[in-house]
DNA sequence: TTGCTCCTCACGTCACGTGAGGTGGC
DNA sequence: TTGCTCCTCACGTCACGTGAGGTGGC
C-alpha cells in the first residue's frame, strides 16, 4: 500500500501544498498516518476523498458544507438538500453577474457619449440608468393613454362619416384634447434634465421644454446653474417620487 | 447648506453605517467636516460622491479601483482601462458560474441514477464527468475511422457491381476488417469500468467485455474486487493516458 | 432625563497565499 | 553533504459584520 506525501496529493489534485495542509487543519481531510518526523502520510483512500473534495469545491460548495456531508452518518439525506441550496445560490450569483455585466455595458455606452469626462459623469449615467426603468413605466402610461385617445377619435369619426351621428365626435374631441394636454403636463412633471457641463439636475420652464429642440432622450436647454446651453439628458424626477410616497 | 450624519448617508445610499465608516477608514470618502464631538458630517457633494461609489461597487469594482479613480488627476485615462479590466473579469466569473451550474446539474442527474448513495458515488460521477470529454474524442476517432471503412467497402462494392472490377473490393475487405478489429482493441484500451457496488475501477477481460450485455455507456460485468455483477459505467482509462504522456 | 445615534477598538468571516525560520528524508 | 520537501507559526487578503463599552445630541 503506497503512501502519498502532502506534495504528491497536492500535485495529483492540482492544488497547492498549503491547501492540503489547510484541509487538515479544518478536519476535512486528516491524513491517515503521520511519519516519525511528523510528516503527513496519505493513503489511497485519502487520495480518493481528496479528489471528491476538490470536485465539490469546483462545483462551488463551501468547506463547511463538504465537512457536513462527510461527517453525516446518512449523507444521502443531506446531499439532495445541499444540491438544491447550491443550485439556488449559483443561479442567484449568475443572475447578479449578468446584471453587473449589463450595467457595465450601459456605463460604457453612456461614457462614450460624454465629451469631457469627469468622475461626476459616472454619477449622471448612474442616475440615467436608474431612472430609465422608471421612465419606461411613465412612457408606457403615456402611450396607453395616447392610444386610448386615438381610438376614441377614430371611432367617433367613423361613426360620424358612416352613420351620420356626429355628437360622439363633438363630445370626444375636447376629451381627447384634454388627455393630450394632461399627458404633456404629466410627463413634464415626471422628468428632470441633467446639465452635461456642471451635472446640475434641474426642471426647465414648461414653455421652454415644450418648444425646445430635442431627441428621444435629450432636450436642448439652458442650465440655470452654470448658464451652459446644450443637449441635456432626460431623467426621472426625484421630487415626483417623493411626492407620491 | 445641510449636512448629513453617517446614518443619513447610509440610509440614502442603502448601505450600513459600518460601510460608511469603513469607506472613511479606507480614505475613499472622508467626511468634509467633523462635529465638535467627533461625529462625521457629510456635505451635499459627499453624498453625490457616495452615490457614485455605491454605483461602482454595484458594478463590481473593488474599493482600490474606485480609490484610484478618485485620486487620479486625469480620471479619463484610467476609466476606460478599468472598464475593460472589469468587463473581462466579469465575463470570466460569469463563465465560471455557468460551468459550475452545468457541473451541478450533471451531478444531480448522475446521482438520480444511483440506487444506494454514499459519498464515494460523487467521486464516481466526477470521474465519469471528467472522462466524458475525453471519451467524446475517442469516440470521434472511432466514428471517423468506421466511416472511412464504410466508404471503402461501399465504394469498392459499387465498383464491382457496375464496372465488374472486383479486385479493389477483394483488397479493401481485409483492410476494413482490420480497421474494425483495431477500433475494438483501441476502444477497449481506452476504457475502464466502475463497479457500482464498491466503486473499484477495473479493466475487464477483452472477451468478457466483447460479449457482455451493454448500453451506450454501461456494460454488465463482474467486479474483480467485490465479485458484484451488474451494469458498470464506462470511464476513460487513466492508464491509457499515462502511457501516451 | 431618556432614547437614539454615533464613536472607536477589536475580533470574526472565507479559503487560502505568503513569508520566516526550522527540519526531515533521499 | 546538498537540494528538495515539508513542518508550524503568524500575518495578509477582501469588504465589511458584530459585539463591547462608551458618549454626543435632541
Amino acid at each position: 500500500m503506497s503512501k502519498y506525501t502532502t506534495g504528491e496529493i497536492a500535485r495529483l489534485c492540482k492544488v497547492s501544498v498549503r491547501t492540503v495542509q489547510y484541509y487538515d487543519s479544518r478536519k476535512l481531510l486528516v491524513p491517515s498516518e503521520l511519519s516519525e518526523g511528523g510528516r503527513r502520510l496519505y493513503s489511497e483512500d485519502d487520495l480518493k476523498k481528496m479528489k471528491i473534495i476538490c470536485f465539490l469545491r469546483e462545483v462551488g460548495f463551501s468547506i463547511n458544507s463538504i465537512g457536513e456531508l462527510f461527517s453525516e452518518e446518512d449523507p444521502g439525506s443531506v446531499i439532495s438538500l445541499l444540491l438544491e441550496q447550491q443550485e439556488l445560490s449559483l443561479r442567484k450569483e449568475l443572475q447578479e453577474k449578468q446584471t453587473q455585466l449589463s450595467m457595465l455595458e450601459q456605463l460604457k455606452r453612456g461614457l462614450k457619449g460624454v465629451e469631457n469626462f469627469s468622475v461626476e459623469s459616472i454619477g449622471d449615467i448612474a442616475r440615467i440608468m436608474e431612472s430609465r426603468k422608471k421612465l419606461y413605466r411613465v412612457r408606457a402610461i403615456m402611450l396607453s393613454l395616447g392610444l386610448l385617445g386615438e381610438l376614441i377619435e377614430v371611432g367617433t369619426l367613423l361613426l360620424g362619416i358612416f352613420k351620420g351621428i356626429w355628437w360622439p365626435f363633438a363630445l370626444g374631441l375636447p376629451f381627447v384634447i384634454g388627455i393630450s394636454i394632461w399627458i404633456s403636463v404629466f410627463y413634464f412633471k415626471k422628468v428632470d434634465y441633467i446639465c452635461p457641463q456642471c451635472h446640475h439636475v434641474f426642471k426647465p420652464g414648461f414653455k421652454e421644454a415644450l418648444f425646445a429642440n430635442h431627441t428621444p432622450t435629450t432636450r436642448k436647454l439652458r442650465c440655470p446653474n452654470c448658464g451652459h446651453k446644450g443637449f441635456c439628458v432626460e431623467t426621472y424626477s426625484e421630487q415626483a417620487e417623493s411626492q407620491t410616497e
